[in-house]
Parts: structure tokens; C-alpha cells; sequence
RNA sequence: AACUCCAUGGUGUAACGGUAGCACAACAGAUUUUGGUUCUGUUUGUCAAGGUUCGAAUCCUUGUGGAGUUGCCA
């Protein structure tokens, strides 16, 4: 009813303003109609936030309907991973949940009225006969042998296909269309197939079933659905869903419009390819952190509202970009810069003995647990005589703009003191294995030295007495090339060795350990890291999310 | 070489015949107890050629480039 004003809308929202402003229609309804054939990435995230975002913006509502006609690649463990993902990223159908085999029955009438009014017929072409009858790109196709066969006739052999009286793929239903269209999808396309599979929800009931194109439409028609929107490969179809809307005595008239599906730089985005990254063991499993599924972006740590804005930002057109992965990354920042706690963590662990601090003393500090948050409160950890810094922030022999520790040189310790290294220690191959520093007392969380002296350094640390033992993943992008899809060779070429490095023996603040399974926090100076799914009191496991921007990694880089 | 669709900085996306704007990226600077955040500034664009018009990214023509379609998949 309403339409909401802004500055400018995609051409979808534009058409749909003109249908509510022409009087077309009353209210949008649209829907997102998966096929329970696999996990959802970040593409059908794209189109969720399209569909359940258009019926919030004009309060009509967004159907969830699995599009199940072909039973034998379907699985409820598809139906249930597809809802739980949906309801993550922010979305709810209400009552609005469907089954394309809910409209079987009706289906299967409406086959049969085409065929009364001699618009369809049984072929008994085999497979190879259909195919060559069809024609090609700039050949028309020739029509069936049996394309002329009375209605009758039809009728009593679509009822025997029906009671299974045929062998699987003996026979099909084919629409009567024209065999010369120039559009491939209107040589008599074929509207059902005899397929003995055990339907997941319909059972052993049926052995035929319907061709998507002889569903898709009529079951928008259906649900009164307003405008459906799918992605551009059903260009082609859209003559034909408006076929079947014309011929058939249905309730409504839906409207295909299509916009271009979501490509992402460094991944690969089809079904075909991720499946076959879980089944070669590429990654681990559906979910792993590395992958665009949304349970892999889930389980890195990536919170859905990120995902949201990232939608809202690449818009809807009709162009075949590819967006950047920088973008997406640059949303899940903003957002958790905005709602993460800050924590202190070492990855790479090396010892620092504070040689003036007491042996067996420590000390509380407190300090704000989210500077961007005032909300978030305070937390507490504590300093002792020996902390761990990062092992790359100590360097023996530093380039010219380096701030971190040195020998000689003073840094911050992050909410703690000014230290300063007074000696590098090393076991007999000459790797550095400890470093012996003293600290100023006059420097204390909040005070500068009253000398007035500065360090540009700051460096984050964990005391060894106190820190708790992890596990850090750290995951890079999954390709090394910016489309894997249309590179040289094979996709899986281009997987990116480092796409994953794990560093078993990271040191984490205390308070680390009551962070819960699938929070996602910051660890300051590092980036983000979210509790994985594995973790546990006694081994704990953290993915990191997305690294802070670092502007130092530049400047090494030029160097 | 059929049909359909698409073309704006490096990547995306606005501008609906009237000043080519925004985000990301990049670069420079300021602030900073995160080399983070924040703030300021800079660089970079209408695929090409014609046409219509006072005026074209926008309309028309042609060309070029890209995508989809020859499943009893969706």
C-alpha cells in the first residue's frame, strides 16, 4: 500500500511503485523459492535481501517456497539448513512457508486441460530423438512424430504415464507450442517426465513430475504472487512462464522480472564448484569459514547485518558485475568496530621478562571493554614480572619506520606501562627466545611520563601467569586469482595454499575464556575473531573474522 | 554465426533530456595508549562512430565488447 520515498531505487522498486501508484496491484507480494538441493551462499543472500526486504519496505510479504520438482537431488536436509540461514540473516516468511509439490495435484489438472484444448501432447521420442528435433541456435527445430495425436489419445496415455504404467523416460508431456520459435524454451518444451524417485516430502506417490517451467509460474500464480524475481539465466523462460499463465485458467498474474546474480572476486560462486571443494576436501565442509555459504560466512564470524548492508550496497541491476570482496569485508568491519569487545591476544607468543617489576607480584588494570561503546562497561586483567608480546613486534634490527620494540628502544605496552628492551636473549642456533625489558612506574594506564617523553609504539601483550592457551585460525581469501571461474585450467588451480594458517599456540587475556561459542570479538590489534563451533574449555578455537585495516603492512610492503 | 539481455573512474552504483554524484579501493595529511576508529583532502569515469536536440550518460542508428539459451536440472 504504502510507497516509500527515497532519493533513488533500483528498477525493480520502480516498477513496483508504478504497479501500487497505477492501481496493478494493492499490495507486492514475492518470494524466494530455493531449491532444496544444496547450501545457500551468499548469491541467494543477495536475492533474500531483495524479496523479504521489498515486503518490508511496501508491508506486503515474502513467500519461502522450495521449488522441489526434481526429487532426485532434493533432501530436508536441505529444507532445514536453507531456514535456519534465512532466519540468520534477519528474515521471516511468517505462515508464508510452500512446497511446489504442495501443487502437484493441481499440477497435473492443469496438464490436462492443456491437453483438452490440444495444447500438449505425448512424445515417445527417446531422449537422444527430443534432443535432435529441437534444433539447434540457427536451426529450427522439426516437429515430433507424435505431435499430432488427438486429444484423446493424450489424455489416456498422460493418465497411464501418471499410474506408471511406462518406463522412467520412455515418455514425456511436451507443451504444443512452435518448433520453429527462435526461442529455444518455446520448442514444445517438455512439461513432465517419468522419474521413479522418492520425493521427500510427496513420497513414492507420484512417478512423474513437473518440469520447473511448468511449476514456477503457476505456483507464483498461486500464492498471488505480484512479482517474481528471479536472475537473469531466466530471461529466456520468461516468454514461456507467461505462456503457461495465458493458457491456464490461473488465479493471478505474476510478473518475472530478472537482475543479475552476485559474483565476488577471489571465490567461485556455483553449486557445482563448492560441492566439489567439500567433496574433495578442499575445505571443511559446507561451513567452513573459507567459504561464501552462508554458514561458512556464519561460522567466520561475518554478523548478518553485515551481510544485509553489503546487499543494500551492491544494488540490483541488470549489469553482471562482480563486486569486491574488499567491500564486503569493509562492512563486516563497520559493523564490528561499532559491537565488538576488545580483548588482548598473541598469536605468535614471545617471552618478556619485566626485570624491575617484582618476582610473584601482579596487578589489576581495568579498562573500557568497547571505546566505541560506552555500553559495554569495563574489564579487568591483570600485569605480572613475565607477559608474551607478538613475536613480529619485536625486531632486533628495524627498518626506518618501524615503532614497535627494539633493542634500546621504549614502547607502550597497550593499557599498561612504558617498557624498554634492554636485552635480547637466544638459544644456541641464535633464535630469540626471550627479551629482558624494564618499566617505567612513573607510566601507569592514563599517565604519561612526567619527563613529557612520547613513544609512537604501542604493543599488546598478555601476562604469561594469567593468559590462556589457544588455537587461532587465520583465514585468507580461498583463490589466489580474482576470478577463479575464467582463469587458466581448472578453478581449483587457483586455491590459495595459505588460505588457511594455524597458530596452536596463541595466548589469550584471561577474559577470553567466557567468551561464547559464535561471538565475535576483537582482538585489539589484530582484527576480529569469532569462538568457533569446535572450541572448548580445554582447547580453544577462534577464526579470525577479517584482519584490521594496517596501514604498517603497506608501508613493509613498499619497502 | 539465431534469439534475448547488458555496457558510467580500479570495483560497484546514482543521475529518469539540464552542474556526472556516492560507496569501496588507492594516495596524502590531522587526531589517536589499537600503525584500528574518526576527520580532511587528492587522483581516476559515461565502449566507439554517427544522428535527433538549444542541450545527450540518458532518445535513435550502426558498430564493438560481454553474458545467457541447444537438460526428461533449477
Amino acid at each position: 500500500m504504502s510507497v516509500p520515498s527515497s532519493p533513488s531505487k533500483d528498477f525493480i522498486r520502480e516498477i513496483i511503485d508504478e504497479d501500487l501508484s497505477s492501481g496493478k496491484h494493492d499490495s507486492t507480494v514475492t518470494r524466494f523459492p530455493p531449491e532444496p538441493n544444496g547450501y545457500l551462499h551468499i548469491g541467494h543472500a543477495k536475492s533474500i535481501c531483495l524479496n523479504f526486504g521489498i515486503a518490508e519496505e511496501y508491508g506486503g510479504r515474502c513467500h519461502l517456497r522450495f521449488d522441489d520438482t526434481n526429487p532426485s537431488k532434493e533432501d530436508v536436509e536441505y529444507v532445514d539448513s536453507i531456514k535456519e540461514d534465512i532466519q540468520w540473516l534477519g528474515f521471516d516468511w511468517g505462515d508464508h512457508l510452500y512446497f511446489a509439490s504442495d501443487y502437484f495435484d493441481k499440477l497435473y489438472k492443469w496438464a490436462k486441460h492443456l491437453i483438452d484444448e490440444g495444447k500438449a501432447y505425448v512424445d515417445d521420442q527417446t531422449f537422444d530423438e527430443i534432443r535432435k528435433g529441437r534444433g539447434d541456435l540457427t536451426t529450427p527445430g522439426t516437429d515430433s512424430p507424435f505431435r499430432d495425436r488427438s486429444a484423446e489419445e493424450n489424455l489416456e496415455l498422460f493418465k497411464a504415464m501418471k499410474k506408471g504404467e511406462f518406463d522412467d523416460g520412455s515418455k514425456v508431456l511436451r507443451a504444443k507450442i512452435d518448433m520453429a520459435h527462435p526461442n529455444l524454451n518455446m520448442r514444445d518444451p517438455i512439461l513432465y517426465r517419468i522419474a521413479r524417485a522418492h520425493h521427500h516430502r510427496t513420497g513414492d506417490e507420484w512417478c512423474i513430475y513437473p518440469m520447473y517451467d511448468f511449476t514456477h509460474g503457476q505456483s507464483d500464480a498461486l500464492e498471488y504472487v505480484t512479482h517474481s524475481l528471479c536472475t537473469l539465466e531466466f530471461e529466456n523462460h520468461r516468454p514461456l512462464y507467461e505462456w503457461f499463465l495465458d493458457n491456464l485458467p490461473v488465479p493471478s498474474q505474476p510478473r518475472q522480472i530478472e537482475f543479475s546474480r552476485l559474483n565476488l572476486n577471489y571465490t567461485v560462486m556455483s553449486k557445482r564448484k563448492l560441492l566439489q571443494l567439500v567433496e574433495d576436501n578442499h575445505v571443511n565442509g559446507w561451513d567452513d569459514p573459507r567459504m561464501p555459504t552462508i554458514s561458512g560466512l556464519r561460522r567466520r564470524g561475518y554478523p548478518p547485518e553485515a551481510i544485509r548492508n553489503f546487499c543494500k550496497t551492491i544494488g540490483i541491476t541488470k549489469f553482471q558485475s562482480t563486486n569486491d570482496m574488499a567491500l564486503l569485508e569493509s562492512g563486516v568491519r563497520d559493523v564490528l568496530n561499532r559491537d565488538a569487545r576488545r580483548f588482548m591476544a598473541v598469536l605468535d607468543p614471545l617471552k618478556v621478562v619485566i626485570t624491575n617489576y617484582p618476582e610473584g607480584q601482579s596487578e589489576e588494570i581495568e579498562t573500557v571493554a568497547n571505546p566505541e561503546n560506552p555500553d559495554a562497561g569495563m574489564r579487568h586483567f591483570s600485569f605480572s614480572r613475565e607477559i608474551y608480546i607478538e613475536r613480529d613486534d619485536f625486531m632486533e634490527d628495524p627498518p626506518k619506520k618501524y615503532f614497535r620494540l627494539s633493542p634500546g628502544n621504549e614502547v607502550r605496552l597497550r593499557n599498561a606501562y612504558f617498557i624498554k628492551c634492554e636485552e635480547v636473549i637466544k638459544d644456541a642456533d641464535g633464535n630469540i627466545t626471550e627479551l629482558h625489558c624494564t618499566y617505567d612506574t612513573d607510566t601507569p594506564r592514563g599517565e604519561n611520563p612526567s619527563d613529557g617523553r612520547k613513544v609512537k609504539g604501542v604493543v599488546h601483550w598478555v601476562s604469561a601467569a594469567h593468559s590462556v592457551d589457544a588455537t587461532v585460525r587465520l583465514y585468507d581469501r580461498l583463490f589466489s586469482v580474482e576470478s577463479p571461474d575464467s582463469a587458466e585450467g581448472t578453478f581449483l588451480d587457483h586455491l590459495n595454499p595459505d588460505s588457511l594458517t594455524e597458530m596452536p599456540n596463541a595466548k589469550l587475556e584471561g577474559n577470553l575464556a567466557g567468551v561464547p561459542n559464535g561471538e565475535t570479538v576483537q582482538f585489539e590489534r589484530l582484527g576480529y575473531f569469532c569462538v568457533d563451533k569446535e572450541s572448548s574449555a580445554e582447547n580453544r578455537v577462534f577464526n579470525r573474522t577479517v584482519g584490521l585495516r594496517d596501514s604498517w603492512a603497506k608501508v613493509k610492503a613498499k619497502s
